[in-house]
RNA sequence: GGGGGCGUAGUUCAGCUGGUUAGAACGCCUGCCUGUCACGCAGGAGGUCGAGGGUUCGAGUCCCUUCGCUCCCGCCA
């Protein structure tokens, strides 16, 4: 019945069709009854076009005018440039219109929750977004979300292309495979077959993608779900999809100038340039610039440390700070002084937003007539002053910001994090710029309430030789052979070269503290993998939720997932998740303890 | 788990120090309209003010509890 070998998509009539029939098929957009004549836009995923149904030719007026927003239709007519003083400089399309000779109503619609067409000036893109997801499948035929959609659909095509044409092979691994410690909290599908026992769903291809490389697969890649079940966030979803890949006999450069040059493919979709090559910066001066591991290098205000420049300042809360073994950073905001009243600084920075971020407070200085001017200048020397000015390489019209604390890590976090509050409050982060950057030289543990566990994980790569011998500080300050790629304040991938020594994998699960049985019962397949001669490797993984987003512009992975869930992990749509048959549970072995509320 | 914000018509919102019958815009319905395109004109329908309790002569407004959504922190190798 449905004439799809004749059929016209709505927002790709142009001259060529001039004069010629069509067949067109969509959602009728917005309907314009005149009485005599009626016009309607039809939309389909290309676009729009206008139809106009006219007594003396259509046969179906009583038909057309009982159509409404949301109808599905099909329209036979015929192409036909608009008069020119009607024309719609509006709509792609707006030259042409289809004047109909039949159509045929395929169903009907209710009238929509939410306005459909982008065409609403107090349109959908502001109703609330719990509404959008349990009406997604409306929502996802607004035409702003189709198009993230064909665009996370065109990066995808690159990056297969791309690491195809880089002899990079795509496989599949398992979705139900084996729970294994540390990382986020795991979700797990109980087995029927084994009662008692469980299967994980991966929260990555980790060991799988390793295992491939003693397969000697040698380059690897996959565009894979992977699950973890922490608290959601805007660009957290409890799953998401990572672009997987690895690699044997390479090094940390093989894989950052592949990824550089597959980023620069991916966002030159929608003709952004990224900067080549991406500028490094290692862990330690990611953390004394800017806070943290993820550094937002769109816009200056790096932070610098006063601590040694003020030491002798006879300003008690300094002074006892320091003594404690504080520190005490700041960032100059250049030339902006004009914009930041006392107001501003004292009672709302001062007072609010910075004990909101987590530190006591925030002392500001204004830089005029080659002086700093503040309520608690008086306590400095001149050659103090001067010392400042230098350090912070103040002048005129520049306001100074410094947060005090006696935890140095404080300090960095919460100035990192003020750092990016005020320049987006004063709106100088650039629009148009896109600031990657490679971090690098992580340390190999961290030190959790004096026990260690694997920064990035556990497989990768010690810079130097460890042993299991060596004692908790001097391991907390070996470095690792990862890298993280940031791309203007967000991780938007990660990657180590990994340990393909079975001893030296061995001493460092020893070093996190599992027993030579837990780590047989864990990973003994994995350490016996590599007795088999595993390859030097390596590899790296991209988010490719955050990734498509970055390029769209948007903050939240929610717009680019076709059907994301929400805050609480629940699925608005479906309603997932949800209770089950006592008779499943049954069959699974599964006793529920708690009390089942809905 | 901790902290902030929000919840009023289908949607987006207004609603003052508590005070008649809770409003606007868009949408929806009916009619009119020969070129509109955010069509226009005339008329109309539509509300458990998230829920429960309390204070009060009187609560959308104040207090308590609770539910939902959202943002930040924790968490996320």
């Amino acid at each position: 019945m449905a004439n799809w070998r004749e059929r016209t998509y709505c927002g790709e009539i142009n001259l060529g069709h001039d004069g010629q029939s069509v067949v067109i098929s969509g959602w009728v957009d917005t309907v314009r009854d005149h009485g005599h004549l009626l016009f309607i836009h039809l939309r389909d995923i290309k676009g729009l076009i206008q139809v106009v149904f006219d007594p003396t030719v259509a046969t179906d007026m009583v038909v057309a005018r009982s159509l409404r927003s949301e109808f599905v239709v099909t329209v036979s007519g015929v192409v036909r440039r608009r008069a020119d003083d009607t024309v719609n400089s509006k709509l792609l399309t707006g030259e042409w219109e289809v004047v109909a000779h039949h159509m045929e109503i395929l169903n009907k619609a209710l009238t929509p929750p939410f306005a459909i067409s982008d065409k609403e000036v107090d349109g959908a893109v502001c109703v609330d977004e719990d509404l959008r997801l349990r009406y997604r499948y409306l929502d996802i035929r607004r035409p702003s979300v189709q198009s993230s959609l064909v665009t996370r659909h065109a990066i995808l095509q690159e990056v297969r292309r791309f690491l195809s044409d880089h002899q990079f092979i795509e496989v599949d691994t398992p979705v139900l495979t084996k729970s294994t410690p540390e990382g986020a909290r795991d979700y797990l599908v109980p087995s029927r077959v084994h009662q008692g026992s469980f299967y994980a769903l991966p929260q990555s291809p980790q060991l799988f993608k390793q295992l491939l490389m003693v397969g000697g697969l040698d380059r690897y890649f996959q565009i894979t779900k992977c699950f973890r079940d922490e608290d959601l966030r805007p660009n957290r979803q409890p799953e998401f999809t990572q672009i997987d890949l690895e690699a044997s006999f390479i090094d940390e450069e093989f894989i950052m100038q592949l990824v550089e040059g597959l980023l620069h493919r991916v966002f030159a979709v929608r003709g952004i340039e990224l900067p080549s090559p991406f500028p490094r910066l290692t862990y330690a001066d990611s953390m004394n610039r800017y806070g943290n591991d993820h550094p937002d290098l769109r816009f200056g205000l790096p932070m610098i440390d006063v601590t040694e420049t003020v030491r002798s300042v006879n300003y008690n809360i300094f002074k006892t700070i320091i003594s404690s073994g504080g520190r005490i950073k700041g960032i100059n905001v250049k030339g902006q002084s004009d914009k930041l009243s006392k107001n501003v600084l004292q009672e709302e920075f001062a007072k609010k937003v910075v004990p909101s971020l987590g530190a006591k407070g925030m002392t500001w200085m204004r830089v005029e007539n080659n002086q700093l001017v503040s309520n608690i200048v008086q306590f400095f020397t001149d050659s103090e002053q001067s010392a400042l000015r230098q350090v912070m390489q103040a002048e005129d019209g520049d306001v100074l910001m410094f947060i005090a604390d006696s935890s140095p890590r404080l300090v960095n976090d919460v100035l990192g994090r003020f750092r990016c509050y005020v320049a987006d409050f004063l709106g100088i982060i650039p629009s148009d710029v896109v600031a990657p950057c490679w971090v690098t030289d992580f340390p190999l543990f961290e030190l959790i309430d004096g026990q260690l566990s694997a920064m990035h994980h556990p497989f990768t790569q010690p810079s130097g030789t460890i042993d299991s011998g060596m004692n908790r500080d001097t391991l907390a300050s070996v470095s690792a052979r990862a890298y993280d790629v940031v791309i203007n304040g967000v991780e938007i991938g990660g990657g180590s070269i990994r340990i393909h020594s079975p001893e030296q994998q061995t001493t460092i699960f020893e070093i996190l503290g599992l027993s030579e049985s837990d780590i047989r019962q864990k990973f003994g397949f994995f350490i016996d993998a590599f007795k088999y001669g595993a390859p030097p490797h390596g590899g790296l993984a991209i988010g490719l939720d955050r990734l498509v987003a970055m390029v769209l512009g948007t903050d939240s992975i929610r717009d680019v997932i076709a059907f994301p869930k929400n805050r609480m992990a629940v699925c608005p749509m479906t309603q997932a998740p949800d209770t089950v048959d006592p008779e499943q549970l049954s069959d699974l072995g599964v006793a529920v303890t708690v009390p089942v509320v809905r």
